[in-house]
DNA sequence: GAAAAAAGTTCCAAAATACAGAACTGTGTT
DNA sequence: AACACAGTTCTGTATTTTGGAACTTTTTTC
């Protein structure tokens, strides 16, 4: 890759100016070794584009409204469908099983998209339809991953029902999944929502750090084991992960410290 | 100004991107009349610093996460936001009502923070958006306080569009507004901009007693009456006051009286 | 408050870079 | 299977960018 110079020093200039901000001209100079007139002349024409502000009193300079508008545009134009589209047909390759991608609006959660295992004996969709938040493998890692009002709240409004003897019914110990989820970074339904039907799910992080989407790999214990289900477990979090990171979100130190500050 | 060719070529064709995401590169290079070859090599170059993103399938492109890093980072640099971080959630804890910080950055009203509702049914942030400034509280609480020639360009610049059937579109009719909001030191949203949203804001006053950012607790009419928000009125103006005091507001004698000689 | 130092701004010839067309490769369609 | 269309690579040429020097403005120092 033959780098074009002139957005190499473009950028240059804007990670400095992000990780420096309100920061003078002569400093520029020094830190990014080129010449006063060259930087001049760039930091003038990013501040005519409003990529740069320019503080008139200190002379300083710092990113500028116009990568807000940028920014939210790339928010916007995730369609979470779109960006999950080659990711899930991927890992039905893979895995030659059903994988179902869900969405968190409204606190429901709602399967949006899927690809059929070739197994498959199911004949209809779920596609549009809801999953029971807390006895899926789609629910349950987006759940476990919203703060502790949304999930008392949805806790309060859905009563937690018996799908299976398998369905978690004690919001307490649900809790304790949650945790546990968080932790693994993946969510198993061990025929919690339906009998025979077992799945691992991984949660998809935005910008902000939410979780509001989820994939999952569903199979049948006929065929498959929870065991074997759970060696899926790393090629589905390099999925969810590149997805994440596609919708901006940075992986932080702390994992699941992030639950606290928002 | 000469301008920099490299960077008008960049910045048309990310405001390109921007407006027509998942586009094809024989679509810009057709309305962006640029050869393909030099398209070619941008956009590449482009996808490499993450500032574009490349669906493989489809082969298109649309604007990339990088972006999202820039946005939040101009975000993130109003220093407001950290001298009202503790302020707006003290809002939130007694209100128990959404609660916005609002900038104004190059005639703009910028949403920089907020504190949900734990009522909260939206899904979606207004960070970085946007606020009109003659139909929301944050908007209409620093505008107010703006001098007259500032106000006379931005609604130069800016129709006032009808958002609802209560948005004020009338020049004049806003001025007197903007009077009221200088006497009472608030400013309320009346669904202004949407339909059953309603809040009160606050203007925040700098050491120059210039006024460039506001807070507003919001609500909604199902479950708040205009009148019950006014009650929040003197926690909302003891929170901006304190926070204008913190920049080094000197609250005078005449309290409008600086508009003049601004 | 004057002088000096530092920072910011302008200009232009030299040099480095980006450009465009052509040729080539890959992909999808009829 | 062949064709058309979109994407990719290459290279000499021409345009753009560069940086030193000179100049102006701002800030600091005495």
């Amino acid at each position: 890759m033959v780098n074009i110079k002139s957005y190499d020093k473009l950028f240059q200039i804007l990670d400095y100016v992000k990780t420096n901000p309100n920061v003078k001209l002569q400093t520029l100079v020094e830190d990014l070794c080129m010449s006063k007139s060259t930087l001049h002349r760039i930091v003038m024409e990013l501040v005519d584009y409003g990529v740069l502000l320019r503080d008139g009193r200190s002379r300083t300079y710092r990113l500028g409204p116009k990568l807000i508008d940028y920014g939210t545009a790339v928010i916007e134009s995730f369609d979470i469908r779109h960006e999950c589209a080659e990711a899930i047909s991927e890992l039905n390759r893979i895995t030659l099983e059903t994988v179902h991608l869900a969405t968190f609006v409204d606190q429901k959660i709602l399967y949006v998209d899927k690809r059929e295992s070739p197994h498959n004996i199911r004949m209809y969709s779920m596609i549009g339809k809801e999953a029971p938040f807390y006895c899926t493998g789609v629910g349950k890692a987006i759940m476990a991953f919203q703060n502790i009002e949304t999930i008392e709240s949805v806790l309060k409004k859905r009563p937690l029902v018996a799908y299976t003897e398998h369905t978690i019914v004690d919001a307490g110990r649900l809790k304790q999944e949650f945790e546990t989820i968080r932790r693994e970074k993946v969510a198993f339904d061990r025929e919690e929502h339906e009998s025979g039907i077992i799945c691992i799910a991984s949660p998809i992080f935005n910008h902000m750090g939410e979780v509001f989407a989820s994939i999952s790999v569903t199979s049948i214990t006929q065929r498959m084991s929870l065991a074997r289900l759970e060696s899926y477990k790393s090629v589905l979090i390099t999925s969810t992960e590149t997805i994440s990171k596609n919708l901006g979100y940075k992986v932080t130190a702390e994992d699941c410290g992030f639950l606290n500050e928002v």
